[in-house]
DNA sequence: TCCATATAGATGCAAGTGCATCGATATGGA
DNA sequence: TCCATATCGATGCACTTGCATCTATATGGA
């Protein structure tokens, strides 16, 4: 099998895609930083957790979600359990799995945490680029994701 | 000051693109891995310093252009002359920098990273958008830049 | 029932990263 | 000239991540 090339409009797009998506994570995670706040994958698990409700949700339900792998996972949950963010249940059908849930402690600091992330997005984002353009990013963006009819 | 709220239509691009931007660089980094090649970064370090050529640069040069902080830098290209893929020379006029050159060892290394890195771009994004919506997606991302008149 | 295999989640170890700081040289002003 | 300050690059230490593997439980077939 060949190796192909990509054509230069591919190349381009994928440049600036690759810095503008770290330059935009270095400037919110720095935001977070400066307000004392944890790094933006808490939020993103106390966002599952928090839309998930009290049912929680399975470890392994949150590997896709937040794109983390299962050690990732397994250790990001001990360490938001050890600030007392989370709890984890034993779940009474499978005796090897756990159930996660956020605690009121945690919804308070997903709150405090999007207090920055929000106004960083918005900063960010809804400065630089109209509503219509944002939109057109994002449908552009949808293509491009893996798998194809996926999230 | 108050914090501001992002529009729905900023968080959905943003999420789309945290999203897709993580999904592609693992599907890359992934097909490095299979092909027994090191890491995304030291393609971007032997590429700004093939395009350099026989001058090459100081490593305060590599930092903004590669996106990394001062030590990742200095030990990215530790490792890099460890491989003799490139070689660091002193340099006349300040005795407390170097110049950093690659080696026709890593030229040979940047061009086998490139046949998986292009391969996978051409698969990623020339595949699923047409060349008029990659230079829109471009231009669009363009506009999120920091610092906006930058790179 | 028993056993081979699969799945959920945790973890030891090596490698990478962030932070703070260091040593060395340069620079500019008194 | 001298010294305070700035810049270049490296590094010790703590923490995080990746990889491989482990334990424990579940499942399905003979």
């Amino acid at each position: 099998m060949t190796k192909r090339s990509p054509s230069p409009e591919a190349v381009a797009a994928w440049a600036r895609l690759m810095r503008v998506s770290r330059q935009l994570v270095e400037k919110t995670e720095d935001a977070l930083k400066a307000g004392g706040l944890p790094p933006l994958a808490w939020y993103d698990v106390l966002h599952e957790l928090a839309e998930a409700g009290e049912g929680g949700l399975r470890p392994f339900e949150l590997i896709d979600r937040v794109l983390l792998a299962q050690y990732g996972v397994s250790r990001l949950l001990a360490r938001l359990e050890a600030e007392g963010l989370v709890e984890k249940l034993p779940v009474s059908d499978d005796g090897r799995g756990q159930t996660v849930r956020i605690t009121p402690g945690g919804r308070d600091m997903r709150r405090r945490i999007w207090a920055v992330y929000g106004a960083s997005i918005a900063e960010l984002m809804g400065d630089r680029l109209s509503a219509e353009e944002l939109k057109t990013l994002a449908t552009l963006l949808a293509r491009l994701r893996h798998p194809p009819t996926g999230n």
